[in-house]
DNA sequence: GACTCTTTCTACGGATCGTAGAAGACGCGC
DNA sequence: GCGCGTCTTCTACGATCCGTAGAAAGAGTC
């Protein structure tokens, strides 16, 4: 399922953090930290592509993008953890009462303002 | 992360429907569709054990049983994979906007429960 | 057409996982 | 107490995945 090494999540997480379309030039040189081979980079956003995180466009030097937004991801991944779960509700019983209460009271408006017929107040 | 292989899930899986402490040849027994030899088995637990999931006792057939609830480990999950959101909120927005009705229902009940200050009649 | 930059191909070493044999430790029946 | 079958631990090996990158092939520029 989701599994991305290290430097996998490392490059998509700088994908996410720019936002729009980045060579892999100037991925190298965002993760200079690293020190990688420009070709260590390629090798890792052709990978993060078969993967179907990453997609470039075929202008000279390539614009590579991420597929979909980090808090989409982390929201499929959250649906397929649950997904994993024999009893749901129990599951997520467990997972709302493990938050805290500030998220709580962020899940309660979310709620509220999803379906608004169920809103106690009307 | 959660990083377990497709057999150690599979074991982890059989420990959590048993419920109770089990045998490494009942659990081989478990998955006979496998056709695993019974130090496989043995391997697995181990590993699963070295990674916090599982323990056993020291009687001689040893007795093996999960350590938590497969709820548990989904809320678990769930959190981890939170955590990797930079906007907690927009991920949990998601989340929730992409939760089926009767969930979301669900989900406004386990609410109301957790934080009886909240609830909206009173 | 030669040079340089970009992209793709190929490869390799380490880690993890499925798989299990070999060897050692135990307990039961006699 | 001893031998035999069972259970447990040790060790190992092949496959796959990932980090890493060199070599080779493509393309644009002058």
């Amino acid at each position: 399922m989701n599994t991305l090494g290290e430097l996998e999540r490392s490059v998509l997480e700088h994908l996410w953090a720019v936002g729009g379309p980045v060579t892999a030039t100037a991925l190298r040189d965002g993760l200079v930290d690293r020190g990688l081979a420009l070709t260590t980079v390629h090798t890792v956003l052709t990978r993060l592509e078969q993967k179907g995180f990453v997609e470039h466009d075929d202008a000279r030097p390539r614009q590579f993008r991420a597929r979909g937004s980090r808090e989409e991801h982390v929201a499929d991944l959250m649906h397929e953890v649950l997904g994993q779960a024999g009893d749901r509700q129990a599951a997520l019983a467990r997972f709302v009462g493990s938050v805290g209460d500030d998220e709580v009271r962020m899940l309660r408006e979310l709620l509220a303002a999803a379906d608004p017929d169920a809103l106690p107040q009307r």
